[in-house]
RNA sequence: GCCAAAGUGGCGGAAUUGGUAGACGCGCACGACUCAAAAUCGUGUACCGUAAGGUGUGUGGGUUCGAUUCCCACCUUUGGUACCA
């Protein structure tokens, strides 16, 4: 006697949960003949709040195919591990002393159980931590490499520095072509071998793809570190919203840059969401223009207008617009404000120099439509017509972007025009359209007017003809420009992995191989010191042979940027991982996760991949070969609405007819909409003695649907999914829902659907009794047609990740055949193998109950077979003009003129063409008849 | 502003090489079982209309024998991005 109630789903998921484990049913071993796939979820930080049922979402999407492509004869590695480093855990540190580590321990306990109980088919042997020396040692490793190496643009590769020293010494760099951070001096290779060590270094570091350099970064005072732009969003820090400043700051950072290109053409060879491929372009941002510089003349008062020879530099896209420049402006940082700035606009440019620089991030961005800047009294000469134009500083240029320098075309730029329109400089019109006065007309593909000998040209043939002559005068050259800057690669926090490197007269040295790895030290606050150094300022006796360590740690994302590889071979003491692994393994199959991780993880990670690649480490260009993003799950907030300056709460239906105010609502208080007003009252002491107006005797709650978050008491955790309708349910009702790439919300109410599918098709197995019973005799064509239409249905959904609609044809297929009341073996059986991706648990009883003793893990998913899938008539909708007025049927074979006069003769048609032949019938087979009159 | 995705019953959603719109599930209504309730099972359920019939996939046009699906314009929502020259 066994029924599939609450008890039962109970003591069968423990059961077989326990019995994989101690089988190890989900071990993988990389040598085997099979062939492989990858599965990856992206692995999560393990927060204190746990896991909600919006995260196993993709999860569950993974191990579904995970689990289809091991009974379809791949070998799967489909592992899971922990992001272990990051903010959260060091504030909970700041505040309450508790070691992070501790934090971070207790919270991974939790995600694991939570995990585990949900009957993932992971491999927790494989599992990793980023936070454990054993993991942050290849990390810190890889840095080494990232150091010690610099991008060599003629092979285009990064290559080891030792070469790049050995080239120093026989010419100097004359011959090099790498991708540098600013303009490098020039040196022979007497020069290089005449450099002290520092200055050796200093050139080196204008080289490495990781290096230190004073840069502008993002210091957020609050969390006391630097941010990487993409942990900045709308000029605030991403976690805990907290404001952040443009300040200077000795920094490490990695040439990204260096692999704009082959980041943004990889794109093209990888199956990954339109969306997240457009945002990194966009981040990316190529744009392909000219350099050219505009020389200055000495300020009007002296009445010298000969050229100086100094010059300055812009970067433009629209180089087709030049005869249009009737001003350059520079951004307030720009190097050359200080040097043209004439005696009488002096104390105007100083003013808003300093106000631009104290003006915050988020200010600038709020006001990005207000006009500002100053006059510097210089002007400059447009080399395309000689004509002197006045030279502007203004904080709308940006001095990170291009040269920090624009030539201002005011008629064919808004931004230009604004600016022109607010200090009323001349705006002149160079392409053909409507008239530039009143607004900036921007196009590429009218005409160029009043420019010379651009005249008459489209935009782009003026492009071309633009640098040609440019290139010709050598006043500059066709460009590309980026918009990605170098990624900073160091916070000022403790919780993080320390880098190895130690400094010697302030020269930063790498640390040996085998003292690797760095350890993070143990230290009495994990605040910064009282001198305002890092944290690990305060650790003691705490260096490196007597010379003190880097004392900074590593970025969130340095942990996360390799790990799929460490899955590969995740206990190796000798490699972050050995060849042969990564050979077999080569790269990720399917990569299922959030699309945050856009510009950030998702695109350090293919940049650490290449350098790998380039320094033959690994072999694959690109890390993850299809990603999938799946959506959110929303939480379904419920309110109450009191009635203001009451305790008077009205029912959602009558609260039009107040004053209401209202509020979050437990979701657990509430069912169908109806609060439990006994549960609400105890909830708060203040809604002990409310009130309440009833409709129809129950108070109606209000509904909205929001982020799930504990605040808005909306947060359903799988702990009670799992306990009140076990994994299967949870795992089939998440997938139910809807595409997986969409944001749903999450209704617990739906649920029950999904439980008693599952119980119907246990029924299937049992009699009334509860006990099994399963039939040997020969199905019906009907019955093995279901069944095939079923397995076809599935595989194709697998396929393509439609798993909602898998969920759909099991339930109709267990609908038909509890109605045909078929217990047949020969049906069920490749039926609970096609279930088992889904439900795993129910899936392995009802095998064992099938007679089996090996596990359904080793058994073989049943491809449908189409010869019971011919049909040989076909129902035909008859349509009239379009409508869908009767149902005929015929035979699929039978010729298309004998289906028409049977059409035609039928009383339906006969009723509607009121003795009227018909115009035309179209005929599709096995489709449609329409018949127009 | 720009880029991307999406708008279908009371709700989640299904159907796109153009061919029966609303599969499947929730909810709801009615019925069975029960002293009763819960659970369970059955029937019905896009909208208007007693019916015949009509109307319906964000809005307005278009192509077509036929449009949720293709084309044009617009509206709304969500995500991303933001003075990138």
């Amino acid at each position: 006697m066994a029924d599939y109630s609450k008890e039962e789903i109970k003591r069968i998921e423990q059961k077989w949960q326990e019995k994989w484990a101690t089988d190890g049913a989900y071990k993988v071993v990389n040598d085997t003949s099979k062939p492989k796939y990858y599965a990856l979820d992206m692995f999560p930080y393990p927060s204190g709040a746990g896991l909600h049922v919006g995260h196993p979402l993709g999860y569950i999407a993974s191990d579904i195919v995970s689990r289809y492509k091991r009974i379809k004869g791949f070998n799967v590695l489909h592992p899971m591990g922990f992001d272990a480093f990051g903010l959260p855990a060091e504030q909970y540190a700041i505040q309450t002393g508790q070691h992070p580590r501790l934090t971070t321990e207790k919270n991974i306990e939790t995600y694991k159980r939570q995990l585990k109980q949900i009957g993932f088919s992971y491999d927790w042997d494989r599992e990793v931590q980023t936070s454990d020396p054993q993991y942050y040692r290849w990390t810190q490793w890889i840095f080494m490499q990232l150091f010690n190496s610099w991008y060599n643009k003629n092979t285009d590769s990064a290559e080891p520095i030792s070469k790049l020293t050995l080239e120093f010494e026989k010419n100097g760099n004359a011959h090099i072509n790498a991708v540098v951070d600013e303009a490098v001096a020039a040196f022979t290779g007497m020069e290089w071998k005449a450099k002290s060590e520092a200055d050796k270094e200093a050139v080196l570091q204008q080289y490495r793809i990781a290096y230190l350099s004073e840069t502008m970064v993002n210091w957020c005072a609050a969390l006391g570190t630097v941010l990487s732009n993409d942990e900045v969003k709308d000029g605030v820090s991403e976690r805990g919203g907290y404001p952040v400043e443009r300040i200077k700051m000795m920094q490490w950072s990695m040439r990204i840059t260096a692999y704009a290109e082959r980041l943004l053409k990889g794109l093209d060879t990888i199956d990954w969401p339109e969306a997240v491929k457009e945002m990194q372009r966009n981040w990316i941002g190529k744009s392909m223009g000219c350099e050219l510089t505009f020389p200055i003349v000495k300020g009007q008062e002296s009445g010298d207008k000969s050229e100086a020879s100094e010059g300055i530099k812009v970067f433009t896209t629209r180089i087709d617009t030049v005869f249009g420049v009737t001003f350059l402006v520079l951004a307030p940082e720009h190097e050359l404000v200080d040097k043209i700035t004439t005696a009488e606009q002096r104390a105007k440019v100083d003013e808003y120099v300093s106000v631009a620089k104290n003006r915050s991030e988020r200010e600038r961005m709020s006001e990005v439509k207000r006009v500002s800047g100053a006059f510097t009294g210089a002007y400059a000469k447009n080399p395309f017509n000689n004509e002197l134009i006045p030279i502007w500083i203004a904080d709308y240029v940006l001095a990170g972007y291009g040269t920090g320098a624009v030539m201002a075309v005011p008629g064919h730029d808004e931004r230009d025009h604004r600016f022109a329109k607010h200090y009323n400089l001349p705006i002149v019109q160079v392409v053909e359209g409507p008239d530039v006065i009143e607004e900036a007309f921007v196009s590429w593909e009218a005409k160029i007017i009043n420019s010379g000998f651009m005249n008459g040209m489209v935009v782009d043939d003026a492009i071309q003809a633009g640098i040609d002559k440019v290139e010709e005068w050598k006043i500059g050259k066709g460009k590309i420009n980026y918009r990605m800057r170098d990624a900073i690669f160091g916070r000022q926090r403790y919780w993080g992995e320390p880098f190895p490197v130690y400094f010697v007269n302030g020269l930063p040295k790498l640390v040996d191989d085998k003292d690797l790895p760095v350890t993070l030290p143990d230290i009495d606050q994990y605040k910064p010191t009282e001198t305002g150094e890092p944290p690990l300022g305060r650790a003691k006796d705490w260096n490196y042979k007597g010379h003190s360590y880097e004392l900074t740690t590593m970025p969130g994302w340095a942990g996360s940027s390799w790990y799929w590889f460490r899955y590969m071979d995740p206990k190796n003491e000798n490699q972050f991982v050995s060849k042969e692994a990564q050979q077999y393994w080569k790269a990720v199959d399917l990569y299922i996760g959030g699309s945050e991780h856009a510009t950030g993880h998702l695109l350090y990670s293919r940049f650490w991949c290449k350098v790998l690649k380039d320094l033959g480490h690994v072999d694959s260009e690109e890390p993850f070969l299809k990603m999938i993003n799946q959506g959110h799950i929303q939480g379904v907030s419920k309110f109450v609405y009191r009635i203001n300056g009451t305790k008077q709460f009205v029912s959602a239906g009558l609260r039009k007819q107040y004053e209401v105010t209202p509020l979050n609502v437990d979701i657990n208080m509430v069912e169908n909409d109806a609060l439990d007003i006994e549960a609400f009252k105890n909830w708060r002491e203040d809604f002990a003695d409310a009130t309440f107006i009833l409709e129809d005797g129950r108070y109606i709650c209000g509904s909205e649907v929001e982020k799930m978050s504990k605040s808005k008491y909306n947060v359903v955790n799988p702990d009670d999914i799992v306990s009140a309708y076990g994994a299967d349910t949870l795992r089939m009702y998440e997938m139910f829902l809807g595409p997986l790439e969409l944001s749903k919300p999450w209704a617990t109410n739906g649920i029950d659907g999904v439980y008693k599918f599952l119980r119907k098709f246990w029924n299937l197995f049992h009699d009334a009794n509860g006990n099994v019973a399963i039939s040997n005799d020969e199905p019906t064509k009907e019955e093995y047609k279901v069944l095939h239409k079923t397995l076809k249905k599935i595989e194709e959904d697998i396929e393509t990740f439609s798993f909602n609609t898998s969920v759909s044809e099991f339930m109709i297929c267990c609908n038909f055949l509890t109605s045909a009341k078929c217990n047949k073996r020969a049906i069920l059986e490749p039926l609970v193998i096609a279930l088992s991706p889904f439900a795993p648990h129910i899936a392995e009883e009802l095998w064992s109950k099938l007679g089996h003793s090996t596990s359904i893990l080793t058994s073989k998913f049943v491809s449908f077979d189409p010869s019971f899938l011919i049909e040989n008539s076909f129902e035909y909708p008859i349509s009239i003009n379009g409508k869908v007025r009767a149902k005929m049927n015929f035979a699929l074979d039978m010729p298309k003129e004998d289906i028409e006069k049977l059409v035609i003769a039928s009383e339906i048609v006969q009723k509607w063409a009121e003795g009227k032949p018909p115009k035309k019938v179209i005929i599709v087979p096995g489709k449609i008849v329409n018949v127009v009159l």
